[in-house]
DNA sequence: AAAATTATATTTGTATACATTTTTAGGTGC
DNA sequence: GCACCTAAAAATGTATACAAATATAATTTT
């Protein structure tokens, strides 16, 4: 039943060890090293670096090897912009379709997310799939995969967020106003809460990551 | 001094097939068929086949192969609707730094494409030319990317564009438009415009899309 | 001692070969 | 005649092996 067992999980695992740090930023990746590291050979290592290379998360340098993106307060507020303006689009699109058994869902999640003792990345998780479930609704796969990899390169920098900034999820106050908004149709109010959702989280990063550079 | 004579090339080749529908939708890609039609082995066929399905140019038929994304008018839209909201974002960071160099770059790129007798490739490489010379002002890598990978996605659909409905690029006289704001100094206005720009281009795409599925 | 040069070692790129899975075609039973 | 099951063929996934290019270290020269 597993579909693609070694190169898609490894993909996962490998997304995980960057988000967790496993490979530092100035640290060159070898194939070879990778390949015993994860106890494959280096073709499905190849695999895995063209996919990541492509989505952003690796740079080549050479024949060096490869590298984990520096994080940067440029592609901080970058990400951050770019989500500010799409997240509201796509939201737009989705309200209309907003059944009440989504809402539920959405509320559900919300639920979750006041749990207690949450690693980064099971609140990261969470957070995303709040969102997410409203914005499939929009039917809109183009749109919602690149805010999805917007989301997945954010996490990055959530995880460091909240590595070193201590920053806890004070967003969700935010998330149940948007939930209001959307009940009550009121799409402007759902929109301008939404973007200065992620402005908000967004600037703290930014702010700090320009005081200190990684 | 050829960095990746090879794979990249190779990966630019394939880009090119697909939008000379070399490869038409439905054609399921066998990576044996590939490596002999390319003439090389399945090695850089995969890492070429793994970096297009990264991109959003290709998609996974379970093992039956690589099949070339269907064009369809939601993804037109969304393509469009997003470049109508970052490309003024990513222009009003570049417009402080517009030189005149930049400018006069910008204006000798609207004379190569006023030259008759451009082929499609041609025209839409130039008209990516001319946006790119005015973004990359703005030193945002991230999101400079993002833009870039919208449009290497919509050459498919201009191709098409251009291959099916015969559309020439009216849109000259808003390039100029643009420039004449830029060099006023109106942000707003230039913003205006460039949105606009956007949007009409593809409007006609997605009426006929959603008129005549492919 | 510093810079340039050469030689070695390492790393990626590529090809070939094998294993596993899935698709597809053929046959059998109902 | 249709559905189901079985077997062969074809495709991808993976590993190993070799070639080409580059980075690193040692050596020489100024």
């Amino acid at each position: 039943m597993t579909d693609k067992p070694l190169a898609q999980s490894l993909c996962e695992q490998f997304k995980q060890d960057i988000l967790e740090n496993k490979h530092p930023v100035g640290i060159t990746l070898k194939q070879t090293e990778l390949s015993q590291q994860y106890g494959v050979s280096r073709i499905p290592i190849r695999d895995v670096l063209q996919k990541l290379k492509a989505e952003g998360w690796l740079q080549q340098c050479g024949k060096r090897g490869v590298m984990v993106q520096a994080l940067n307060a440029t592609e901080a507020q970058d990400l951050s912009l770019m989500r500010q303006y799409l997240e509201p689009l796509i939201l737009t699109y989705a309200l209309p379709n907003l059944t009440k058994a989504i809402l539920g869902k959405a509320e559900d999640l919300l639920l979750e997310l006041d749990t207690d003792g949450l690693s980064v990345s099971q609140h990261g998780e969470l957070n995303w799939q709040f969102h997410a479930c409203l914005y499939q609704a929009a039917n809109r796969p183009t749109l919602f995969d690149t805010i999805a990899g917007l989301h997945q390169k954010c996490a990055r920098y959530i995880g460091f967020h909240n590595g070193q900034l201590n920053y806890v999820g004070t967003s969700q106050a935010e998330h149940y106003q948007l939930l209001e908004a959307i009940k009550a149709g009121d799409s402007i109010m759902a929109q301008a809460i939404l973007k200065r959702h992620i402005a908000v989280a967004s600037n703290i990063l930014v702010a700090y990551l320009t005081e200190n550079p990684v």
